[in-house]
DNA sequence: ATTGAAACTTGATCGTT
DNA sequence: AACGATCAAGTTTCAAT
């Protein structure tokens, strides 16, 4: 990770875009050798191409985040977590430290669908015999502005190149 | 948003690409129609292609929350935002609703950058002469594993076609 | 590791239905 | 709107440094 791979970086997220050819353009390196930094940087994960699916966008526009007190030892989370990914409605699943045990989001598109989730916790609550806590918020995606300011110069070139 | 788009986008999330030829070998619809669909869905913003970058791998493995209690009045949320997020080391900012008034997150490789985070906030807080409050969580990415089952079978068929 | 040039893959376009 | 054929563009490879 030197100057030139944090030039990359940069470009990527000004550019928003990972084309060799765009980047080369941009900053005056040789496609041929941007491309083999990006393949380095490919490799060791630090950039991603992702097409991203907005779910809100797509129709769900009620999100839930649903806190979840469990009351499972720790080591139990990864089976919990599974259990609690595996209901239907709920779409992530966050493993948390603090207060709650587990975090989980859904995406759906009506009250209704809402209610239906709900009686999935019960449910599950019930096979499972726990008195495990769900505490749910729901979010109309329209009222909640999300404001974004992410890569703010490249994390200021990664905190002075590290 | 019919079957054959949801096919599309189910496509997407599995093989997470959204190349129209490998969409279309996969789900067997000719590549100029996957093609043509995909121009639509990306019209919607309903798809979004994305070049990830991650600050974590990359080498900025501190993420910190910081939970801000701004005592403004709602309308100005955006200007403070804005402030928020001008404030050196401040990646992204979130406008909230509850019981905070902003969330802000932090990539910073070493404690010594969260030191001086910590100043910048001081900083903020004198120069405006308010009581804002500011509360940090720190996390080492490597001890929080966070498990992601997005798009579970894309929400279900788009929680069965909406 | 870098690069210019060549080879190739694939996304985008177009004309027809 | 769907599609097969064609084109253009951009990515990937390669050989030399």
């Amino acid at each position: 990770m030197d100057e030139k791979d944090i030039r990359i970086l940069k470009t990527i997220a000004t550019l928003k875009s990972g084309s060799p050819d765009k980047i080369s353009e941009e900053i005056d390196i040789p496609k041929s050798t941007v491309h083999y930094r990006l393949e380095k940087l490919q490799e060791q994960e630090i950039i991603n191409d992702i097409f991203e699916i907005d779910l809100k966008k797509a129709g769900l526009n009620l999100t839930l985040i649903t806190e979840v007190w469990a009351e499972y030892k720790s080591e139990y989370h990864k089976q919990v977590g599974e259990k609690l990914a595996s209901i239907q409605g709920v779409n992530q699943v966050y493993f948390t430290l603090g207060d709650t045990d587990f975090v989980l989001i859904s995406h759906l598109p009506s009250r209704k669908m809402v209610e239906e989730l709900i009686s999935n916790f019960e449910e599950v609550r019930e096979v499972n015999r726990t008195s495990s806590k769900f505490v749910i918020t729901t979010i109309k995606n329209e009222a909640n502005p999300v404001n974004d300011y992410e890569y703010t110069e490249l994390a200021a070139a990664l905190s002075q190149n590290l």
